[in-house]
RNA sequence: GUGGGUGUGGCCUAAGGGUUAAGGCACCUGGUUGUGGCCCAGGAGAUUGUGGGUUCGAAUCCCACCACUCACCCCA
């Protein structure tokens, strides 16, 4: 028989990690619960021309990452390397425009992208993903950034801060690229064969560059800011002095270009340490264009996209403490074969009175038993034996002290919801 | 897609080419008849990633493939 391994670039989240990924998911959801956001669940496949068309052609991501496939019925399909598209394709399609704008989502589950894995990236991960459709005032590009802010800072992410730029929009955008290109042309001998490429297909890209030739014309290269249409500018002008009240550091990286050509104004990232050469654990900004892109009537719109396994890392890194998932509080033991029945009676009897019980399995002797109890973290051990049956009193063990009560098998619930609701 | 590192029981690690691959953790069972954690004893568990090759002899050397891992690329 072949031995089956977990395909390249997933993960096992296995029992002991899963207190790490409860808490941060029950966070997030009660951040954003705090702001309003309502959940959905969309379809982990879409057609593929979703994200085609939304991510966008010549984007790396559905150049050379997606999980694309032909279904029985001839149709090309992906598996959604992102979320934005997805969920702004549900609002067209169940008609949200008419709910009171704006309309905020969130949601979470597996995101796929055939990359090569290494620390921090996965074939398979998972993202916390948050959108607010239907309105352009930068405060809602302000309450999303806070809301990752607000998760990542509650979590005991340290040295917190946003990277942040604008890429403007089609009035201005456009322009700016031009006096990229123009600028690039002019230094062509400096810069490496990836930029010359990357200046066709996806411009802005240039200044995301890690070539070590490429770095002189990078620093020299004209900034966005400086070319941004007034709307842009004040736009983004709104969000910054929003920050600066609230105190929330962010730092303007003129290089940040984002992988996606659906971003329009602000673009932004929150970088974190522990997670190997990737350091973003959130990418998110504005995409006023997408949702008529795709089909709908004019939509701005926010969102960020948060990756759980990252998050993790980055806590892990930090050593936050996270609490320990719910598990049984008491082990029934029984000895012998009369015993079992009044023991799986009251083994319900508990589970039935919200108690976390566990029964032994099998006839096993006393010692193997509580050996199992003791390994098991349970607060009392029951031990239910021919002598117990015979004087209707069980005995309840304090796993704790060793301390052994006799109590009427009738009293057991009642006797063990005194000591466990009471702490 | 490119480059580096690694690959021994569930986990960690040993065995400088030579008898039945060793140890620790974890697991199971006992240490008298119905009592956990500590201690003691015992047990189960590995075709040494896979396939070739070199050799009288390979976990050890060589090749290929696979996987893991780190980095580039890109991103969460």
């Amino acid at each position: 028989m072949p031995r089956y391994q977990r395909p390249t670039g997933t993960l096992d989240v296995l029992p002991e990690d899963q207190p790490y990924w409860d808490y941060v998911l029950t966070r997030a959801r009660r951040l954003a619960e705090l702001c309003g956001f309502e959940r959905i669940d969309v379809p982990v496949f879409e057609v593929t021309e979703l994200f085609a068309r939304g991510v966008g052609e010549g984007t790396d991501i559905v150049d050379k990452e997606m999980y694309s496939f032909q279904d029985k019925g001839g149709h090309s399909i992906t598996l959604r390397p992102e979320f934005t598209a997805g969920v702004i394709r549900a609002y067209i399609e169940n008609g949200m425009q008419v709910r009171t704008q704006p309309v905020k989502l969130y949601t979470y589950g597996p995101i796929f992208r055939y990359e090569r894995p290494q620390a921090g990236r996965f074939r398979q991960h998972t993202q916390f993903n948050v959108e607010i459709l239907g309105e352009q005032d930068p405060l809602a590009d302000l309450e999303v950034m806070l809301l990752a802010w607000d998760l990542y800072a509650g979590l005991g992410f340290q040295e917190l801060a946003f990277q942040l730029n604008s890429t403007g929009c089609p009035q201005c955008k456009p322009g700016y690229v031009e006096v990229l290109r123009a600028y690039y042309v002019a230094h062509a001998d400096r810069i490496c064969d990836d930029c010359r490429r990357r200046l066709e297909r996806s411009p802005l890209r240039v200044l995301d560059c890690k070539a070590e030739v490429c770095q002189p014309v990078i620093a020299e290269a004209p900034h966005i800011m400086d070319y941004l249409c007034t709307e842009c500018e004040a736009h983004f002008a709104r969000l910054r002095e929003y920050l600066d009240l609230l105190g929330r550091r962010y730092v303007i990286n003129h290089r940040l270009v984002r992988g996606l050509d659906y971003y329009t104004k602000t673009v932004f990232e929150v970088w974190a340490a522990g997670i190997g050469a990737q350091s973003a654990v959130c990418g998110g900004g504005r995409y006023d264009g997408l949702a008529e892109l795709l089909g709908g009537p004019p939509t701005p719109g926010v969102g960020f996209g948060s990756g759980l396994e990252r998050i993790v890392m980055a806590m892990k890194y930090f050593g936050v403490q996270v609490p320990p998932l719910p598990s049984p509080t008491v082990f029934v033991a029984h000895l012998g074969p009369q015993a079992g029945p009044e023991a799986v009676r009251l083994a319900y009897a508990l589970r039935g009175a919200e108690i976390g019980t566990w029964i032994a399995f099998g006839q096993r002797g006393l010692k193997s038993q509580l050996r199992e109890a003791s390994k098991r973290g349970v607060r009392y051990a029951v031990i239910l034996g021919e002598q117990e049956l015979v004087s209707g009193m069980a005995i309840v063990r304090d796993m704790e002290s060793g301390e052994q009560t006799q109590v009427p098998v009738a009293g057991v619930v009642e006797w063990v919801r005194e000591r466990t609701h009471a702490a």
